[in-house]
DNA sequence: CAGGGTATTGAACAGCTGTCCAGTAGCCCT
DNA sequence: AGGGCTACTGGACAGCTGTTCAATACCCTG
């Protein structure tokens, strides 16, 4: 007679399993999206039942929010650590929009790009996604004005270059992601004219910015 | 006893009846996108059964691929209608920006971010986008190559300088179209901003522009 | 070592999706 | 006028979705 194999349980604290399934969850959604990414994948990712999944999140949407918040405010804080510690204001600047700058086979903007996307329809998604694009255009804004206020580069409207770079780097991204046709030298290019231009500096004084795409993350 | 009410049947010649169907589709994608927009819904809209929408198109998919194209077609035949006539390369290049361009309401935007969005799980989708993509590139490109020939402004990378310019201008109505926080004169002021410091002018040799937000479409 | 608390299961549910196809009804041609 | 071609219907289908819940198996406490 054939023994039945019984499933082996995987019993967690509660706080544990958690994490566990925000992190399975992160990465279901890094392939197939907002959209695309369903229960029964991320149960199937934590090696776990989709009861389990309703056990720790009221909705499914609630859980795809809670992730792309968790993953966002981690890319913020690790953009934060790695500039705040930064006093020279060009310095700053540089590796500010270097870190931001799309880069070839990022999947931080692949989860950007599809949170947008699936915004229209989810409400905590998009609530999520506006805060911390707010947040990110304060760092920015903020660089912008120690920078000119510091006699380092001029800047006459911090909030209009912020949201010009930004622009600029977003729509580079959603090139870079949804057609892969972009080249890494030609993003870096680019970044680097514009915020030469913004800050009536020259592309060789963005040194960071250059090297996008040429290396390993400067992170 | 109550007469039973019979379905009036509307029996179309079969162009008519294709062309009515991609309407109604596109009316439904306005509002729901190309994910979200379902056979059911065009077909209430096109006040006709489900099998009908089968009849005539192979699968659904192809539906939504043939609406983009037809719209996307649309619009850069008119964009180009209204452009080639102008001789004068600053005035073409100035209208040309100003059609491009992100406006508050605009539904044509929506129909590209939500065809982007969609480009992943869609490759025939995808196909067209990226066609037309590079359509409207061209156009710029030539427009800025003209310009610079005829020493109306000066470009030295008509190339890179259309990749910067789409690129923000997409990247606007990403933030346009998603968080609906963008004001028209920003964007406006944005736009030629960028457009002037890649030619050499000033914003204010871009009065189309300038005009973006301000009134009814120039086109 | 017994018992309660609870993390976990997995089947069942209603509702949606695109697709299919046998049957129906209207127009055109002879 | 009548027969055939075909535009068209609408129900049925399998497969997916998020969600629910009684039953279960494990751990901790007493």
């Amino acid at each position: 007679m054939a023994s039945h194999a019984v499933p082996v349980r995987d019993r967690r604290a509660p706080e544990e399993r958690r994490a566990l399934l925000l992190e399975a969850a992160g990465a279901v959604v890094a392939v197939h999206g907002f959209d695309g990414a369903t229960v029964r994948d991320v149960a199937k990712q934590a090696n776990v039942s989709t009861g389990l999944v309703h056990h720790y999140f009221d909705s499914f949407p609630d859980l795809l929010a809670e992730v792309f918040a968790k993953e966002a405010e981690g890319e913020r804080d690790r953009l934060s650590a790695a500039t705040s510690a930064i006093s020279e204001p060009l310095e700053r600047l540089d590796k500010l929009v270097a870190l931001y700058a799309p880069r070839a086979d990022d999947p931080g903007w692949f989860i950007w790009f599809s949170a947008w996307s699936a915004a229209p329809r989810q409400p905590k998604l998009r609530a999520s996604a506006e805060r911390i694009h707010r947040e990110w255009s304060s760092e920015f804004e903020e660089a912008l004005r120690a920078g000119t206020e510091a006699g380092a580069f001029r800047c006459a409207d911090p909030r209009g270059t912020t949201r010009r770079l930004l622009s600029l780097m977003d729509g580079l991204a959603t090139q870079a992601v949804a057609t892969r046709s972009l080249q890494a030298a030609e993003v870096a290019h680019d970044i680097a004219i514009a915020v030469a231009a913004e800050t009536g500096l020259a592309p060789e004084d963005f040194p960071e910015v250059a090297r996008i795409g040429t290396g390993p993350l400067p992170g």
